[in-house]
DNA sequence: ACAACCGGGACCTCCCGTTTTT
DNA sequence: AAAAACGGGAGGTCCCGGTTGT
């Protein structure tokens, strides 16, 4: 769910609207992207390399690099935590924090368009198909249960450092992480999720 | 929790019985180990050749192989799993899933003798302080999160690709990864072990 | 020791006199100094760019380059070197040029006020501790050795490039930087600084 | 004077002798600093590429970067400091520290082939005229000062970073520097260099 | 055969000079 | 005209697979 980006250029993927220069930019991002997913795709990610994916998208290999710090982040980085959080902060206050968390996910996905949908569902598949980024993906959810804490805590007064408010976030990112190691789960199956965190909910009775 | 390892080492860490080759097998792993530790502290994860610890060590660098795998392997591994695999499947047949793994847990890190149970806590430390071992900490992870889960499937009789075992392995590792990642958390606190396990009993009510 | 910068400024530095234009230009360069070292202090010197500094001094980046050439002098520069010309010049003729520049280190040092005192330990610490500057500090050494060479071929009558000449400002300073680099030695300890000159002056007997 | 290479190799710098390997080695490093050396000379040292240095001396960029750390390097290696250490060693115990290195000096000067002295009389003036070069020549001399700090405290049975050990080498190294700034002098004149330290024992009087 | 050595290539960073936007 | 984006190229690191000396 990473990552900085600055908030214009957020605001240019969902209504394309911004300067000329943002379009622009957003447009070359979603190049470099998209031709990077094919390659990896047709074959393989290590197989693919910077130089390729500059060239299919027709920018030197620099620019890659001024979009993307490294290879892995082409496929790390994704565009939900602004929103995810955003929307857990419009949750009803008077709600329990995970019950908040559920419907914060749900509409989440929701709110995505089709192709966007696709997109992330094709990323989450790749993610999880490749060796390599088995520590970049470890460092990502790192940074998944810290913003997920300081979510929760600045919600019910605690401190990010508390000990349940980490243990919540931590089962929550664990969970989700379980269970879509399974390659042939579908990620954003809304009933899926809404099941899971309500059997979180529920104290995980087995 | 991980690891592969021979069967007779591993008894041999229980009760440090056995024949002579297997005691001295079991000094010569500690030793390395001993001494890998003491680099890692006095000049850093990285900075440590294999060839170094095995000098210190007094073995060959080929031996320190035939001990480990990798020099990772010299922080990663612990003598955990089996104990807690045993421990787990003793418990009485009519607990709930998670109250039992509170049991073992505790169990288990009750029979650690103080020696070990010193040598544990610098791994955690370690492992937790180097971020190159960030990677191979996920991938041990991944290997708890289903030795968690064939457990809890075989304990409670259904697959152990089930969403729901999945989930509730995952919760229990993430929870438990997430309140370590804070550095000063003691991770062999039985009573906050045993305080998180509830926490997660009762639905996490925040 | 170094550095050229303009003469108004300079003269601000010594009397806080001047018009109302200079002081204002004096305390803006200051705010720029202070706020830079803090940054420095509180998230390293590379993780602090000039933008920063520009802002938290509240002023304009351009205006921070009309003050300082660059991030590097901003830590580079001292206010001492004029001073030490100057008092280098009143010492009386007849004393050996090292025990004239003993006196002269001596006075000069003791002319600081406290804050500028506080300010010059804390530059020379830092100066020490960040290694990218180190290329920079030696630069500036090389200057102070320029300009021992000229106060010293001045005073004994000797050409600047004599090669006594630049065998003692060279070893002065070899000597002073040497000592230095021990970061918790303290570089405005008068006694010790009266000291190592002493035993330059003594032919280093060891 | 750096720095670290391994005892044979350093052997087969002085009696071609070792096996074919550890000859072979040699003529490779050989190779690349020659015509390093060269290129430097005939095109300058920052428009000269590592890629044209490899391809000179007919080996691969990654094998010159397995010679040599950094481009940098090349100019900056020497040969000397095993014989200097060596030299200051074997240097009769009653002398004072400075007196035996001016013998060390000069014997270490004096145990040169011609090709080499010529060598090292040509990086010493490339080195000086090369002001990208400043800052590695900055941090070499750390390493010598420190090198002699610990050669004169062996010596002289007092801690390494006593402040008269520390300044007696800064102030040594600083000299040499001081002096040798000017670009038409020799480095390796053995009278010039016998009398600066001649000059430093007496106290410097002037 | 066994290890050291080497070539090659990918990744990534930094800098500088040019073009494009604002 | 100032600022941002971009292309190009060099330096440096790492790893892998093949070759060569021992």
């Amino acid at each position: 769910m990473p990552v900085e980006s600055k908030p214009e250029t957020r605001r240019a993927a969902e209504r394309s609207g911004g300067s000329l220069r943002e379009r622009k930019k957003e447009r070359t991002r979603r190049a470099i992207r998209v031709e990077a997913f094919r390659l990896f795709r047709e074959q393989g990610y290590a197989a693919t390399t910077v130089e390729q994916i500059a060239e299919a998208a027709e920018v030197s290999p620099s620019t890659f690099f001024r979009y993307f710090p490294s290879k892995e982040q082409v496929v790390l980085m994704d565009d939900l935590d602004p929103i995810v959080v955003a929307k857990y902060r419009e949750q009803p206050r008077e709600l329990p924090a995970l019950e908040a968390l559920k419907r914060t996910m749900l509409e989440s996905i929701g709110s995505l368009e089709p192709s966007q949908f696709e997109f992330e569902r094709e990323r989450a598949a790749l993610v999880r198909s490749v060796p390599e980024l088995r520590g970049a993906l470890a460092r990502e959810m790192d940074r998944n249960v810290d913003m997920i804490a300081r979510m929760v805590a600045e919600r019910v007064g605690r401190d990010t450092d508390d000990v349940e408010v980490r243990a919540l976030a931590g089962a929550f990112i664990g969970a989700a992480e379980a269970v879509l190691m399974d390659p042939d789960r579908d990620p954003f199956d809304l009933a899926a999720v809404a099941g899971i965190i309500d059997f979180l909910s529920a104290g995980m009775p087995l």
